[in-house]
DNA sequence: CTGTTATTTGTTATGTCATAACATAACATC
DNA sequence: GATGTTATGTTATGACATAACAAATAACAG
């Protein structure tokens, strides 16, 4: 549906790492991780991010100053997404919610407030954290 | 229904700093109204809104990471607050819908995910910014 | 009142997140 | 190959937040 995005160098490299990661990292993280590989500052991690979260590729979690790779399982691109933080192990977990969607477009709709984005995160401890094993 | 809190002094500073301005407010914005009141570091700032956000007598904006006084017309203090940024003026509206509530409870629930904290915040244009006149 | 404990405050230094400003390189398209 | 556009490299700086320790103040039992 969505055109390939054909990112470039910079943008591949911050891609992989945050997937290969899984979990969140600032942009200093991956700055860290791919000093190897010849990122030397951190603009070059920002820029690559801001083209990754525009093409719905990463995403940044607000509460935590951070970003992640796209769990991508569902096509999530288009509307709202909540993210689930466990501050234990830092798994992050995307799932969209159609009522949700609806009710915040409802409140929009009726206090006449026009959204450009919206941030839904949950912090917490996930199921496997919760049950040890 | 809660007890009234007692502020201490830097606390009471902060909370009105932030009542007097009514929208968000940084760390250091508050610091640099406070200097003549003897407000000297980011620390005395920080351990205030600390206070006062444990309190439910302001909150923190993640996506803005700034801080704005409560609201406070209805009585939100427990459970889900939404909030709604206008990025033109920067006025914050404050709302509470059960229904999102429910829903990122079920949605914790099927899941295993014990929740300690949510963050719900859109951002976008208010209905006064959106119609000048 | 007095000693003990807990909380709050003051202060310095440092750590972490993000962007401004400007120069250069790569790439498309005519 | 000139031109406009997008991506990069680099240095410096700005903005947000906390660590660590010392001093003052409040709370409270004896
Ligand atoms: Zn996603
Ligand atoms: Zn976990
Ligand atoms: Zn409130
Ligand atoms: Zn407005």
């Amino acid at each position: 549906m969505t055109e390939p995005p054909k990112l470039t160098r910079n943008q591949d490299l911050v891609l992989g790492c945050l997937q290969k990661t899984g979990t969140p990292m600032s942009a200093y993280d991956i700055l860290g991780q791919l000093k190897a590989d010849g990122i030397k500052a951190p603009l070059q991690v920002y820029r690559a991010l801001d083209k990754l979260v525009a093409a719905g590729l990463a995403h940044r979690l607000e509460s935590l100053n951070a970003f992640v790779a796209c769990a991508g399982d569902e096509c999530h691109r288009r509307g709202l997404i909540a993210f689930a933080i466990c501050e234990t192990c830092g798994s992050v977990e995307e799932f969209a919610d159609a009522v949700i969607r609806q009710r915040l477009d409802g409140w929009a709709e009726e206090s006449g407030f026009h959204t450009h984005s919206a941030t839904v995160e949950l912090r917490g401890t996930c199921a496997g954290c919760t049950r040890p094993h």
